[in-house]
DNA sequence: GAGCCAAACGGACCGTAGTCCGCTTCTATT
DNA sequence: AATAGAAGCGGACTACGGTCCGTTTGGCTC
């Protein structure tokens, strides 16, 4: 009588006790090996290595070196997440939608510098994160629909998107452009594609 | 007396016939080695034993594995710039800018598709590639000064080419897009930076 | 607490990118 | 044609990502 219906509880695929340390450990080394050198010191023999580890474990929590990458970002985007949901406007709710957009626009594109360096080194794990960019695409989405914007929002959302890429930024700035003249053409890219406002 | 001034010539880093002739033959077995398999099966041990050289010769010639995929990307992008250039019209000259811009935007994006393999495993030593990426901005800049836009052209050159990369058509691909959804869209994305034709 | 087993572990092993250095070959000069 | 020396060559070697499988361990049931 005492068993507890099983049908919900079976689904969740629990982490043993052993696994989840092994986890926080690993992340932690990963993080004190980019801190001590730079991403590239963060070679997965090196992960495990300090960790205490096998090699082998290292795979197994996170699939590959990329998904290493992927996850030590997952937290800090997280954090920048629950900043665009709830935090203080501009960029979280309580501003005008423009207002909300262009914060949105250089808060994201100085987030993406700050973590170039790993960014790329998660390559595809992250770039191809369904969460992520369904996040992004949906917020900007809705900020174009409330600002009266008509059309395909989900195209005109990515293409926002997309000079905020970390290989696009790298670029100018290595053609000389400075943060300010980014967030400036953005801004200007911005209110070309909302347009006039509806009267 | 005879010396011919060497001022000149001296700038001129000629190609030792044999390592040309290394290089004609690595660039073959790399192509062959792509239809046999696909870019994967390009490793630089087989390239390097199907052209009957050392491994050492590969890395001489192209630096890296993405030097050598951009090497062979770099005669299908003289073809299309050639195109772009001096084909025939909507791509090249002769037709009205806004029509020869729409045009660009439709056979770049088919460009990167057909590509994208080969695009994605020559990596950053394409995408930082100075003469393309020159190329592509000035181009769009100048049809965008034709269409009597105003403003920092170079940063919405780049915005209007961010779209069209490999990453962002791969996702839009992968989340259902149609090419001619995304052509469209991209359609639209001109129009409205374009704005309306000044009087 | 004993026993079971799925999950997790470890590290030897493999393939590939990239380096290094002693040897060979081309070409300019006389 | 001889020669010098620079440019090119080859392949053994290293480092790293990723796989595999025999062994260990945590957590559940009885």
């Amino acid at each position: 009588m005492s068993k507890p219906l099983p049908l919900l509880t079976s689904t969740t695929p629990v982490e043993r006790a052993d696994a989840a340390r092994n986890r926080e450990a690993l992340l932690h080394a990963a993080n004190e090996l980019i801190e001590g050198c730079s991403v590239e010191g963060v070679t997965m023999d090196a992960v495990a290595a300090r960790a205490g580890v096998g090699k082998g474990t290292v795979f197994r929590r996170f699939g590959s070196r990329e998904g290493l990458m992927a996850s030590l970002l997952d937290h800090r985007e997280t954090v920048w997440q629950a900043a665009v949901i709830s935090g203080p406007p501009p960029l979280g709710p309580g501003a005008p939608p423009l207002d909300r957009l262009l914060s949105f626009g250089e808060s994201r594109m100085l987030l993406h510098l700050e973590q170039a360096a790993l960014i790329e080194a998660a390559g595809r794990t992250w770039g191809d994160n369904e969460a992520v960019r369904g996040f992004l695409n949906l917020h900007v989405r809705v900020l174009l629909a409330e600002l009266g914007v008509e059309g395909d929002l989900t195209y005109l959302a990515t293409a926002l998107l997309a000079p905020l890429a970390v290989p696009v930024l790298r670029q100018q700035l290595h053609s000389g452009m400075t943060q300010e003249q980014m967030h400036a053409g953005w801004a200007e890219l911005v209110r070309r594609v909302v347009g006039p406002a509806p009267a």
